[in-house]
DNA sequence: CTCCTTGCCGAAACCGGTTTCGTAAATCAG
DNA sequence: CTGATTTACGAAACCGGTTTCGGCAAGGAG
C-alpha cells in the first residue's frame, strides 16, 4: 500500500556543523555549549565567550527543528491569509511578503504561510500550526474592529502582532499608519486649497482603520471649522465600482461638495470614474485626496494625490516586533505607528467655483 | 548579555498525541508503530492496518520536525520571490498562494516562504533554506528560459517544480498554461473577424513564455494564410507604459495593423491608452486581445478581451506534483499542461475600414 | 585549618521520532 | 523430527539539540 522508503538523496545539507563539533573544537561537552549559547547563568563569562567565538567561526547555527523537538519553538512565524477578504489585499501582498521574509530571516527566523477561506477554516488553521509547531506566533494582517483572531490567540496565549490596532489593547502588539493623521492633513490640505464642502467615503466597516479614519476626517474638518455633514459620507467603498456609486450619490446632494476623501485609492479610483461619466474634470471640478499609494494611482490622468503606505516596511517591522514578543517582551513595547506619506499630485486643486450640476 | 530562558508558555500544543501513545494503545513498540506507518515491508499487513487505524483514530500526526532530525526531511515546500521581478508577480501573488497553501495543506506539508533582492542573494537564501532543512523543495515561479534556478537545484538535486517549461527538460517537473495555444486562437479569432494585419506585443524575453508564445503568434498567422511581419512585432512589454510606447510604434507603421496581440494584459492596456491618445476606438479602430486575466481587465471600457489563467489552480497543482516529487516519482510524470480561457469581451470587433491615420 | 558556599562544568536523561540489529516463533525443506 | 529460512516484532542506538542533576574545585567565613 504505501511507497516502500526509496533512499533519497541523503546528501542534502551534507555535513552541517553540529553542536557536537563546536563542543570538540573546545573541549568541551555540547551541553556545555548549548547552555552557552543560551546564556544560562551558569556559565561563566569566558566560557561563554569562547563558545559565542567558536560558533559564529565554525558557522554554527543550531537547527531549528532540532531545538523545537524539545523547546517547542521552532524559529517561524506564521501567517494565515484569509481569501475571503477584499481584493484589496491583493496589491499589497507582495511588498508585504518581502517585508515580511526581510525582517524574519534578519533574526533567522522563516515565514509560513497558509491559507483559509472562511473563518472555521481560518481557527482549525492557526490551531494546526500551532499544534505542529510551524509557527511560534502569528502576523495578523488587516486588523479588523474587536478582530476575532485576537480574541482566539490572547486566550491561546500565543503570541501574535497585528497590521492595525485594537481598541481593547491588553495583549496586543502593532504596527499601524496613522491613517486617521492622513485624513484629518487631507482635510486641512483641501481646506487650504478654499474647499469647504468635503465628502468622505470610508472603506471597509469590519475593519479597524475605518473608525480611525472616519474620526481623523471629523477632526480635521472641526480643525478647519467645517461642517460634518452627513449626508456626504459613505462607507464600505473598497473597489472601484463602490467607491464609483458612492461618488455618485455624494454628488447627487443639492449642495455637492467640491471635493472628495476616500479612505482607500481603489474607491477614489471609482470617483474618477463617476467624475469622467459626469463630464467633472478631476483636480479642478473635483479635487481628491485618498490613501493607500497603490500603484494604479500613479497611472490615472491626473495623478491621485494620496497617501502613501510602505507595505514593506510594515512587513519588516511586524516581523521584528512579533519576533520581540515571542522572545517575551511586554506588549507595551512592542506598538508603532508612523505616519502616511503625503503624494501631493494632480487630482486636488483649488476650488473651482461653478454652477451646480445636478 | 544574552537574556535569560524565561520560562514561556509551554502548554502549547498541549499534550498531542505521540508515537508512543499510539504504541501502548496497541500493546506494541514505537519502533514497530513507526515502520508500520512508514509501510516497511516487515512489519505484516494485519499488524500495518491496526496501526495505520489506530492513529487515525487517535488522530495521530507525526510531529514533523521530530522526523526531520532522522530523515532530514520537514514536509514542508520552500517558495522563494524575486523581488527585482517586474511588476506583474504582483496580481498574481495572492491568488498563487492560495492555491500554493491549499496544495500543500491537502497533504498536510506547509509553505516557507522566502525572498531575495538580487541573484546571489537568491542562490544563499536557496542554499540555506536547504541547509536548515526548511524545505523539501521548490517552487520556481516565472519559469525563465534556461531558468539559472534550475542550474543550481538539478546539480544540487533537489526537489523542484516550476510554473513554466524549461527546454532542456531533463530533471524539470513543471506546470504551464499552453499560452502559445492561447496566441494562436488569438490570431484565427482575429482572423476570423477579418483582420489580415497584425500586431504582436510580447512579454518579457527572459522568461520562457515570451518564446512561446510568439511561436503561437507565428503558428496562428501561418495557419491563417497571413504574413508575419517584424515590423509588427515588438518585446519586452510588460507594464502599461512599456505596452503603450510599444503600440505606439506599430501603429507608426505606414501600413498599420488592425488589431494586436498581446502577451500580457498589461501591455494591452497601455495600447488602450495608446490607442485613446490617438482618437482611436478600441474594439472598432483596433481590436486587441491579450493574455493573463487581470482583474484590471473587467474595469477598462471596452472590457478586455484576453485569455485567462487560474493562478489558484496553478499553485495548487503545483503543489502537489512537487509533493509526489519529492515522494521521488520520476520527472517525467509530473509535467502538465492546460489551455488558458477565453474570455470573449469587447475589445475585439471586425474590421472596421478606415483611412490610415498618421 | 576546617566547613560551607558558590561557581562552573560534565554526565546523563530526555524530546519524538527513525533505523539498525537481533531474535523468537513460525514456516519450510529434507 | 531436525535444521535452515523466513516472518514479524522488540530492544536499543541514534539524530541534534535541551535541561536536570550532581560534583569538583575555588573562595569565603569562622
Amino acid at each position: 500500500m504505501a511507497a516502500a522508503p526509496a533512499t533519497l538523496s541523503n546528501n542534502r545539507g551534507a555535513m552541517r556543523v553540529t553542536i557536537t563539533d563546536v563542543a570538540e573544537a573546545l573541549g568541551l561537552t555540547k551541553s556545555t555549549v548549548s547552555r552557552a549559547m543560551n546564556g544560562y547563568p551558569d556559565i561563566s563569562d569566558a566560557t561563554q565567550m569562547r563558545v559565542k567565538n567558536m560558533a559564529a567561526k565554525m558557522n554554527y547555527q543550531p537547527l531549528s527543528h532540532a531545538q523545537a523537538i524539545k523547546t517547542g519553538r521552532t524559529r517561524s512565524l506564521g501567517l494565515v491569509l484569509q481569501l475571503s477578504d477584499h481584493d484589496a489585499q491583493r496589491p499589497f501582498l507582495a511588498e508585504f511578503l518581502a517585508g515580511l521574509s526581510a525582517g524574519a530571516s534578519a533574526e533567522s527566523f522563516t515565514l509560513t504561510v497558509a491559507s483559509a477561506d472562511n473563518h472555521e477554516h481560518l481557527i482549525k488553521t492557526f490551531r494546526a500550526l500551532l499544534r505542529d509547531g510551524k509557527a511560534d506566533g502569528f502576523i495578523l494582517p488587516r486588523a479588523m474592529s474587536d478582530d476575532p483572531r485576537v480574541h482566539l490567540l490572547r486566550e491561546a496565549n500565543v503570541p501574535f502582532v497585528l497590521f492595525g490596532r485594537q481598541v481593547v489593547a491588553a495583549g496586543c502588539c502593532w504596527y499601524d499608519v496613522r491613517g486617521e493623521d492622513a485624513m484629518r492633513d487631507a482635510v486641512l490640505h483641501l481646506a487650504s486649497l478654499g474647499h469647504r464642502r468635503i465628502g468622505f467615503i470610508n472603506g471597509g466597516m469590519i475593519y479597524a482603520y475605518a473608525a480611525l479614519r472616519r474620526s481623523g476626517f471629523e477632526q480635521g474638518m472641526r480643525d478647519a471649522g467645517l461642517i460634518v455633514d452627513k449626508a456626504l459620507m459613505r462607507e464600505n467603498a473598497v473597489t472601484i465600482s463602490e467607491g464609483a456609486s458612492a461618488a455618485d450619490t455624494i454628488l447627487d446632494q443639492l449642495d455637492a461638495p467640491t471635493a472628495i476623501i476616500c479612505a482607500v485609492d481603489f474607491a477614489a479610483l471609482g470617483v474618477y470614474r463617476t467624475a469622467q461619466a459626469r463630464g467633472l474634470t478631476i483636480g479642478k471640478d473635483l479635487s481628491v485626496v485618498a490613501y493607500d499609494g497603490i500603484p494604479e494611482g500613479a497611472h490615472v490622468q491626473p495623478q491621485l494625490t494620496t497617501f502613501s503606505v510602505d507595505n514593506r516596511v510594515a512587513g519588516s517591522r511586524l516581523a521584528t516586533l512579533l519576533i520581540r514578543r515571542i522572545r517575551n517582551e511586554p506588549t507595551e513595547n512592542l506598538r508603532e505607528t508612523v505616519p502616511a506619506t503625503f503624494l501631493d499630485r494632480g487630482s486636488t486643486g483649488p476650488v473651482n467655483f461653478r454652477p451646480t450640476i445636478n
